[in-house]
DNA sequence: GACTAATGTCGAACCGGTTCGCAGCAGGAG
DNA sequence: CTCCTGCTGCGAACCGGTTCGACATTAGTC
């Protein structure tokens, strides 16, 4: 292994004046510097992280804690995941990923063995374990997702409140009356995903103001249930006129139901769903869509904690709470309402 | 920050017999073992993560190189990325992850940098320039993913020959005489994606023994494309009574294209994918499959992988590769072939 | 020509672990 | 009683970087 000193040795200079010369940290003459970097070229030099850390106390890395939970699709977790390692590297530093079920656990072993400069936390929940955990450690962190308690933590969320009001007044705008909204599987909710509630009693009261019906209900996670359970309701309430999807699954799964069913959007339903464009991308999905925006807010959870890291008094700048405001992408799934499914 | 020095004063003996009673590399009486664990617990000692690698060179880090590449479907990579990092983890390592589109660079970064003891490739092309950087990196590596020369290399994957013969035998035994394919977009295999031709080629030359028809054809990455083409071939190949699929968002597209064209699955068409059953599962696809076993073969690579890292003389031990044997998931979509679509 | 300042380089210490060689001590054998 | 052995623990060196203080050389000033 090709060292430092080996360095040095080969320009002909010490071991301190090898390192100025290639942190630029100290003024080196233009002669020295060259020669250290021929020798460092010649001779494939690159320093050793682990000795790095020891020395600088600064790891270059990131850890991200992506928790996989049963009934959660897995796929949209990907796109936090991208957003959030992509953002790194471009701001120089690498990603050190654990996905194990116990991130209490694993938030510890990596901010206690100081493997991380910080930490992103994804899919945090309402009551979140690791968030104490987060709290004392001695590095900094950001979350996606909104906790119960943000206290001393930079969140960074869609402003799901008011992308449930939004669907609404979208709907109510066009003339529907009665709508339908599928949740996340009530799982979801019960582990502590507050998003689901903050989107649907939002929803909830938003349709109160607006004077019109909407029926909250919570979907399965995988495809067979969640078609059948769409199914169910589209017979339960044939008098709604507009589909609120707040569940992934329930989206990718609809356009068989409709077909089933022989219904064309927006003719006999109007569609709105909250997912991200690549989502519906990926899958062909025709509805017009809240967009999530999974990469965006990856993305300002990295800046945030890099700029916490880097900055010397990152550490005592105030902590924020920043919401994306959805924005409604239109993909022609809605409509003014014709006549009642009930009436054909 | 406590160190081991804190944890060796407070237990009242040295540095060094404070490691030893941690390591147990050296006998050390139990009364004095059980001081310093009491000191370790009581001050919160956990050890320095760069320290130890610095001394030891073992950073207990696995090097995971994912390429989210165009035209292929992420959601499936992140099965191969959640198996290769719970195996590390049940081994005691966790995981570096590098998503950049420059795999090469990143693999020589954190290679060069003694930032991980071995590294996984997923998503290995025939030609892939990741391989001779790995071939000179001082750490082993795994790939999954058969490239063109998989010498010095260990090598896991699908047995994509077979999955082909597997395919084209169990429709030749329901009696089926002529049957479309569909591949992955031609742009995956141009970049150097060999699995999509092991099977497609495999499948050619045993559909030529049987003495069957087979349509082989690229399909799109996306969905509504992908949807058009099967039904534009579904219209060029009448006569054809079964379809092949080796392409995921063709899998996920084939539901609504049957449903449009009236066609009911296995009466009027017997079908195969070749994807996960978690992929099936997910997107509730009803069709039988071959099981790619994505979190088998990211086990298998990241075994293999400690096995070299670990055991002293594993730098030595012969290569090797490695195929999964496809396993056929019957979830009855195929049977008799009925009448002709082009009688009807 | 002497004194100060700026510039460029070096040596040594340090970061926090691990590991090698040595030594003190107790017990058993001769 | 002496010698050898085995068991424990200690001190020092080392891993490969970074950084502080000091020093030598040259340039600038009066």
């Amino acid at each position: 292994m090709v060292t430092i000193g080996d360095v040095a040795r080969a320009a002909g200079v010490s071991r301190s004046t090898a390192s100025y010369a290639l942190s630029g940290k100290r003024a080196i003459s233009a002669e020295v510097r060259q020669r250290v970097n021929d020798a460092v070229r010649s001779l494939g030099y690159t320093a050793n992280a682990g000795a790095r850390a020891l020395a600088t106390s600064e790891t270059k890395v990131i850890g991200l804690l992506a928790q996989f939970l049963e009934d959660e699709f897995a796929p949209a977790m990907l796109q936090y995941m991208l957003g959030v390692s992509d953002t790194a590297r471009e701001l120089g530093y690498d990603i050190l990923l654990a996905t194990e079920a116990d991130g209490a656990r694993a938030l510890r072993r990596i901010t206690d063995s100081r493997m991380v400069d910080g930490v992103v936390l994804l899919n945090v929940a309402q009551e979140d374990d690791r968030l104490d955990i987060l709290r004392d450690a001695p590095q900094p962190g950001a979350l996606v997702g909104l906790p119960g308690d943000c206290s001393e933590l930079d969140v960074f969320d869609l402003d799901f409140e008011e992308a449930g009001r939004m669907m609404v007044d979208h709907m109510h705008a066009l003339g529907h009356r009665e709508l339908i909204l599928v949740s996340q599987p009530q799982h979801v909710v019960e582990r502590g995903g507050a998003y689901v509630w903050r989107l649907q009693d939002a929803a909830l009261e938003q349709a109160r103001v607006r004077g019109i019906t909407l029926h909250a209900m919570y979907g399965e996670s995988r495809q067979p249930a969640v078609g059948q359970t769409l199914n169910d309701l589209l017979d339960a309430y044939p008098g709604a006129t507009g589909l609120l999807l707040n569940n992934e699954a329930a989206a990718a799964a609809l356009p068989s139901v409709l077909h089933t069913r022989g219904l064309t959007v927006p003719k006999d339903l109007s569609v709105i769903g909250r997912y991200s464009d690549e989502f519906a991308r990926l899958f062909s999905l025709p509805f017009s869509s809240i967009e999530s925006a999974p990469d965006r807010l990856g993305r300002m959870a990295v800046r945030q904690l890099v700029r916490r890291i880097e900055s010397p008094e990152g550490r005592n700048e105030p902590y924020v709470v920043r919401f994306v405001s959805p924005e409604l992408v239109d993909r022609g799934s809605t409509g003014v309402p014709g006549p009642s499914r009930a009436d054909t």
